[in-house]
DNA sequence: CTCCCGATAT
DNA sequence: ATATCAGGAG
């Protein structure tokens, strides 16, 4: 299984070289925001909101002051807005608070934000300051992770610890950003483009349908 | 488990 | 019409 997953790894990264977060940003403030805007929505949406975004409010006391029904309406199109809009100024009020309205770089600080869950806290670790204390494990990588046979579980805990024992530590901020390119690219949810996929000759579930 | 929710592909 | 999109909280 260990072999099984280094050739896995070897590939994504020989396909999927250069694959990085998609979110627009500038600092950790701003992965931070993103992150919570890309709940159930596409990075592709969170793009075209967040530089109007970015350019209005631009620190963690912007975010703490703006009324609700302000940010709501900047946020509207990437769905879930009222949760969000909630989110992102409680976090912000947080960070103030607590962090003096820096992001933190630690899981335990993170995950105690509201509107952030242990994917989005290893998105910002990951991404913004480079430490990869666990895997993302988002939809991209859950489904990508099953149909490869890399995990038979579906809580998102579960795949994490399964990824962690799979691949050394070096790998997991790469592995994350290239299962996902590949499972938006090739291994979609409705219709896997099997045909094209570099695993094709390995797949457990080729040309199986979910 | 349910709810939050707009935009897009199928 | 329905499934899905870099989820999280109650």
């Amino acid at each position: 299984m260990r072999r099984y997953a280094a050739t896995v790894a070897r590939r994504l990264k020989r396909h999927y070289p250069d694959a990085t977060c998609s979110l627009h940003f500038r600092s950790p403030l701003e992965l931070l925001v993103a992150t919570i805007l890309s709940a159930q929505c596409t990075d592709e949406r969170v793009n075209q909101v967040t530089p109007g975004l970015f350019e209005k409010y631009r620190t963690a006391a912007d975010y703490a002051r703006v009324p609700q029904e302000e940010l709501e309406a900047a946020i509207r199109s990437t769905g879930f807005f009222r949760n969000k809009a909630k989110n992102i100024r409680a976090c912000c009020q947080t960070l103030l608070q607590q962090h003096g309205g820096e992001v933190p770089s630690r899981m335990d600080a993170l995950v105690a934000l509201p509107g952030i869950g242990r994917k989005s806290a290893n998105v910002v670790l990951g991404t913004a300051f480079g430490i990869g204390v666990g895997v993302v494990v988002d939809t991209h990588v859950t489904r990508v992770s099953r149909r490869l046979g890399l995990t038979e579980h579906k809580d998102p805990e579960k795949i994490e610890r399964d990824l962690m024992a799979l691949f050394p530590k070096s790998q997991w901020i790469d592995l994350a950003h290239a299962m996902v390119h590949h499972g938006r690219r090739i291994c979609t949810a409705r219709k896997p483009k099997c045909g094209a996929c570099p695993f094709g000759d390995i797949c457990p579930r080729i040309g199986v349908p979910n």
